[in-house]
RNA sequence: GGUGAGUUACUCAAGCGGCCAAAGAGGGCAGACUGUAAAUCUGCUGGUUUAUACCUUCGAAGGUUCGAAUCCUUCACUCACCA
């Protein structure tokens, strides 16, 4: 193959689902040299350790970063360890509480640990942005605000909007976008790829790598933010809305087999390694009907358990789930609890963590959601003796209870 | 700094002395129908071993009253207009 085909092919994997990208040229050259004289290049991508868990949307991210470490990029996988500790910059709309050294260490721990998962430990380097954003002196750091004007930063969409209703903007929170550049120069990004929510962020890279004369201007790819499972909010943990890397595999299928149809297209391009237009094929099977599309999904969900659990386990997933759902079986494995001898329905539903509180239990018993050993339950003073049985409540919670 | 308006459950938002655990909408949970999809329909949506009972809740603390989310005082925060 030619280093052109080679790199023509590099660059469309890269395109792929992203948004935008500013100076794609720039990229299409790193490749270009990569082919020709198999020098690599640096890919840059941030990340706060406000959380000890990775979800699937923080995984679109890294996918890519992946992807550029099989055309020649090191990924300086940049962990916000100076910003986190200091807090807010997106406003009160967003108040995020500020976090302890330690805790900040922990998530760092789980966080580069699951990121492994899909990125080539050989081909990164963890930095840590405290190491030099710490050690700016006074005089540094006015320098770095000289760079940029009032002006310039009231472009930023967020900014425009709350200068605009003369709603407060903290000084300091001008600050994290120069911060967040500084970076850049620091590290001497060739390549920064982050959430289309950081436009303004990564051209700053851009800008400043340029006012510190670094000699380059990193080319920017930004990808588009995973919805969550309501297909409407951003994939977040505090929305309740992810699928978290490291959920255990079957409950991971299961959640991908219920977000909605459209949202499953959506899924499949950002989340899956299939080809685009594999995609486009199934789409079309779907549409003229001769594809189920529940099939597609649970392909899409295996896929993904197979990522972060294994091989084979998307398929035990898969199994499982029929067994339970599409066969109304009980599932496998189940959590089990040991109760006191002729506990009441309504108690017992609230020991096995299946509900809440009392109240709850009695309203989803009233509801007829409540099932032992798959028979319905609806008396509220049912009195379970001694035995084992399953409890079911809902279609989804299935626990094993051990009566005494 | 001055003046005025506001702060209600997960969110928005009614309530302006007892009938308020607090309307309505959204969200969520559950049931029916399905494919753990969408759409639709229905029920539920503070807690307490279900009680026409008690407890906690309407920014915080005090007060008035038989009785307060509702009235008064102080404090905190938010917003608007003026300087």
């Amino acid at each position: 193959m030619s280093i052109e085909t080679h790199t023509a092919i590099a660059l469309a994997e890269i395109e792929r689902g992203s948004l935008e990208i500013i100076d794609k040229e720039a990229i299409e050259k790193l490749l270009k040299t990569y082919y020709q004289e198999g020098k690599t290049y640096t890919v840059k991508a941030g990340f706060d350790p406000t959380a000890p868990d990775l979800h699937l949307g923080h995984t679109v991210l890294l996918q890519k970063l992946a992807t550029f470490q099989k055309f020649g990029g090191h990924v300086q996988f940049l962990i916000g360890s100076f910003t986190a500790t200091i807090g807010d910059p997106t406003g009160k709309s967003e108040t995020r509480k500020v976090l302890s050294k330690e805790e900040v260490h922990r998530n760092i721990e789980s966080y580069t640990q699951q990121a492994f998962k899909i990125l080539d430990p050989d081909k990164t380097q963890v930095v840590y942005n405290h190491e030099w954003l710490e050690k700016l002196t006074p005089m540094e750091f006015l320098q770095l605000l000289s760079k940029r004007t009032v002006a310039r930063m009231l472009e930023r969409d967020d900014f425009k909007k709350r200068y605009k209703n003369e709603e407060d903007i903290a000084i300091h929170e001008f600050t994290y976008p120069l911060l967040q550049g500084y970076d850049s120069v620091v590290l001497k990004s060739d390549i920064e790829i982050g959430g289309s929510d950081q436009k303004f962020n990564l051209l700053m890279g851009r800008q400043l790598q340029k006012a510190y004369e670094v000699g380059k201007q990193q080319a920017v790819l930004m990808m588009p933010i995973l919805e969550g499972l309501d297909g409407v909010q951003k994939m977040s943990k505090s929305l309740g809305n992810y699928i978290g890397v490291t959920d255990e595999a079957n409950n991971m299928f299961g959640k991908v087999l219920s977000v909605s149809d459209d949202l499953m297209w959506r899924y499949y391009e950002l989340l899956s390694s299939e080809s685009l237009d594999a995609i486009a094929g199934l789409k079309k099977g779907v549409g003229e009907g001769s594809l189920h599309p529940m099939d597609i999904k649970k392909a899409l969900a295996s896929e993904i358990v197979e990522r972060f659990h294994g091989e084979g386990e998307g398929r035990k997933a898969k199994e499982e789930f029929e067994r339970v759902f599409s066969h109304k079986n009980i599932p496998t494995q189940l959590k089990e609890y040991k109760l006191e001898a002729n506990i009441g329905i309504i108690k017992a539903l609230v020991d096995c963590e299946l509900v809440p509180s009392l109240n709850q239990a009695r309203r989803d018993l009233k509801a007829g959601a409540v099932k032992m050993d798959q028979e319905k339950v609806t008396d509220e003073h049912f009195i379970i003796t001694q035995g084992e049985y399953i409890l079911q409540k809902g279609k989804k919670s299935f626990v094993k209870i051990v009566v005494k």
